[in-house]
DNA sequence: ATAATAATGATAATCATTATCATATAAAGG
DNA sequence: CCTTTATATGATAATGATTATCATTATTAT
């Protein structure tokens, strides 16, 4: 893999984001400090940087999301207001360490948690 | 929400499958069973019986699958070939019951463990 | 039986992502 | 430093899963 500018200002967006931004926000962070970076790189960035597990790419209903944070940790998704926030109540390293039957190697998790958040909660209630 | 003959055929081919079919594939069983049945009504009629929590709805990289299974439980993914199993060495229910800093209500778990089955690791040691 | 309304089938549209391809750029060797 | 060669990029078309639309059909309350 060659060394690129794009490559190096997607990883900075990642690095220095904390909300876990789809690809579309990537790209606009991008664009604040290189406005020619193209969308088709963005992914193509993305996907070559999670395959090389430079950052994390987190699965959801509606398109991935991006994170910084290297150890697989479990998510919340707000369904209410969408925030997609870390769960730090599971111990997702023990569970990744533990062998299943019928599985020899254990390379991604995918955990996320679904429901209303308190800020939610509370609007419904209030 | 109405009866319908074909929103029984869906419910019926989900029930019955084990595989954790995709919405084509389940279309091409409910095809069996009433030939003039259109993919569209399968995907309204997926969504309306997960909504109404008849059956459940797995994320996936890949598209949606539809398990019969109602309780939350862990699943496999074999990057290699494609196999969707069920995961018993984690006790979904136990974390579901628990609660989490800023989460009101927890409704959905997606916990997707992905790597290598036994069967792929030993083709390729072989 | 009829009226009101929800479900269906056929198909167009959407949305995230990937593929294509000509051009630009990185890095290795002379 | 200049050329060569292969990879990365930008622009855009294509894909694939899912949803929306809309005229027609079927269900159910009256």
């Amino acid at each position: 893999m060659r060394d690129s500018k794009q490559r190096e200002v997607v990883l900075n967006v990642i690095e220095s984001s904390f909300d876990h931004p789809s690809a579309e926000t990537v790209l606009l962070r991008c664009k604040n400090i290189m406005p020619t970076i193209n969308l088709a790189t963005v992914y193509r960035n993305l996907n070559a940087l999670a395959e090389d597990n430079k950052i994390l790419r987190i699965h959801t209903d509606k398109g991935d999301r991006f994170d910084h944070t290297l150890n697989h940790h479990a998510h919340f998704k707000c369904e209410c207001c969408g925030k997609f926030t870390d769960i730090y109540g599971v111990d997702v390293s023990k569970i990744i360490n533990n062998s299943f039957a019928g599985v020899s190697k254990i390379n991604k998790l995918d955990f996320i948690v679904s429901g209303v958040c308190d800020k939610c909660n509370n609007m419904v209630n209030n």
